[in-house]
DNA sequence: CTGAAAGCGCTTACAG
DNA sequence: CTGAAAGCGCTTACAG
């Protein structure tokens, strides 16, 4: 280990001649500090690039700099999204980021994450989809004065604390779009009853059929759980019934990628003898044949966001937290699943 | 912030009428404390529910900590497995992973991580493929006395400091599955010159199918860049000369992806009229249709010994990294794009 | 505007 | 086998 000592605070102390109190001052950007004395600090600083030992100052102000996402989610490019998203802008406030991928259906799971929260010290958590679901999380957050930031695909009143995804919006574009190229037979394979997305999606998609005039038929909607398999038999079942539909909405793309695997093997051909919408614009999308059409959510500009209000909980700026833009607006993302010339060509 | 403060050494020492010192001893699980004295001290442990403060402690041994996963590769479920791999471990032995993924295209590269290092007081870091490839890379961290275990796709010398996983064996049984089914004519799209496991790949494809007494014609091992896109354009070329193969072996998933979607649009049967394999065994391998036979690497593994390796170079016990397994054999996965029947049915 | 003192929660010498 | 002192690199609260 020769690893050559890094320089202190001290150091940089006695190299400008003052005490380290100033030099602390400078390097919190404290007011009060005459012009020259900070010129000869900084030159002391530069000198010996000096850079603040992140633990020590964590140990005065009982901080650690270290925020964590907190999740339970399979889906490996979400959250990697995710925390490419969260990443630059902690690191460019001098915090780290640690992930946390967590079993929520565990019993004890709501307590583990607070165990790990108290004994990492973490300064704030953002939650991913689907926990950042749970309210009883939320307020054992809040009651244990952690900061947190949820990812949520509904609104809810605390602007400080939630980011939130606008999937009405796309899925009124999905609708329209197969409604534009003939179709009137849309069925939706929704995703499992405990999701808000899910039931967000699955209720907006209603709303959208209904502004378009078209009626969706009770066995046109079918309970999926946002897995690959579940897309399968979901999509089996909607094609073997004697009404089957000419376009399925499905609420993520694991189980599009689901309902195009078992139509193909059925000898359907996509997009011509079924057309198939995703959700999430997931890498698989765009890298199958016909491509996926889908919704990209926007997840590291979710994430970002995130970052920065829970930072600003964190240095005790709640306003500044609010402040942050708290709505993304999806992206719709047509590729070939759905690629029937329109019926009213412009 | 209600955050009830978490006790300390001192509360601990308070309670069971002892010293700090002989608290740490206890924590610590030194020698020499008396039968009494330890159980004493760890009910006014147990009591409160104490737990050390890794901040303090890591500030008076100067260590963190902490270690980083290091890589540059776009691939959310190798790096996720790669994350979950090391995960468990590392806090099982009281350490915190930071995720760092870096552009080491960038000609500071070497210069910035050395400086992540430095400021974040990162005590060990594994570096991922194909970063992990770079001897400079690996002497500045030595001379640094960073500690640091590789992902390696060939041996090297140095023990303690890598795990590599053993390609040949796969490659072997990828060209003896095809060859048993029938196929002499097998393409190869290889991975870019600069990647170690692209040329160890190639390498183990040629002494496989001498092996196999097959020849290779050399418009049969084309150039890619491990890319989807190149997965696309290999195949393209491949296809259209004059002597197809009848099989493609594709040195990663995404270019077997790629092979596949070019040949679907080119109105060509998969297993049937083109057999094809990959290598990664990416989640999207076994989700779609027909799946994709290919190789598993057992990331998670590697990344679990690879932890275990530079946790015991932390504490300082290198006989112990070296002692770690330092080989991960591959598993060859059979899925669809090569259900022929064998020509030598048993 | 600047600094000397005390403390954050742990550790490593060093006594006894 | 146990403990009192000093220190890790920063901070806050208080003087001047």
């Amino acid at each position: 280990m020769l690893r050559t000592k890094r320089p202190s605070i001290n150091d940089v102390a006695r190299l400008a001649g003052v005490s380290k109190k100033t030099v602390s001052r400078i390097i919190n950007n404290e007011p009060n500090v005459s012009e020259k004395m900070r010129r000869k600090v900084q030159s002391a600083i530069d000198e010996c690039s000096y850079t603040p030992n992140s633990q020590a100052r964590g140990l005065s102000l009982s901080r650690s700099f270290l925020v964590s996402i907190v999740y339970d989610n399979p889906n490996a490019s979400y959250v990697m999204e995710a925390m490419y998203g969260a990443l630059d802008y902690c690191r460019s406030q001098g915090y780290e980021l640690i992930m946390h991928p967590c079993d929520f259906s565990s019993p004890t799971a709501i307590d583990d994450l607070m165990t790990f929260i108290g004994q990492s010290k973490i300064d704030g958590v953002i939650l991913l989809q689907p926990i950042s679901d749970s309210a009883e999380l939320a307020s054992r957050l809040k009651e244990a004065g952690c900061n947190f930031v949820r990812l949520l695909s509904t609104r809810c009143e605390d602007e400080a604390n939630m980011i939130y995804h606008n999937d009405g919006i796309a899925v009124n574009q999905i609708v329209a779009h197969l409604a534009e190229r003939g179709h009137r037979q849309i069925a939706h394979i929704r995703g499992p009853l405990n999701s808000q997305s899910a039931n967000q999606r699955h209720a907006e998609f209603l709303l959208a059929m209904e502004k378009q005039s078209l009626v969706v038929a009770e066995h046109h909607v079918v309970l999926g759980d946002y897995t690959f398999r579940s897309g399968i038999d979901s999509a089996e079942s909607l094609l073997a019934s004697n009404s089957p539909p000419s376009a399925i909405f499905a609420s993520n793309d694991e189980m599009a990628i689901g309902a195009i695997v078992a139509a193909q093997r059925m000898g359907i051909k996509i997009p011509t003898g079924l057309a198939v919408v995703g959700f999430d614009d997931s890498p698989h999308a765009s890298r199958m044949w016909p491509a996926l059409t889908t919704v990209n959510l926007r997840v590291k500009e979710m994430t970002q966001l995130a970052a920065q209000k829970l930072i600003a909980q964190c240095k005790g700026n709640n306003s500044a937290a609010a402040d942050v833009p708290c709505e993304v607006k999806p992206i719709f993302i047509q590729r070939q699943t759905t690629d029937i010339p329109s019926t009213t060509p412009k």
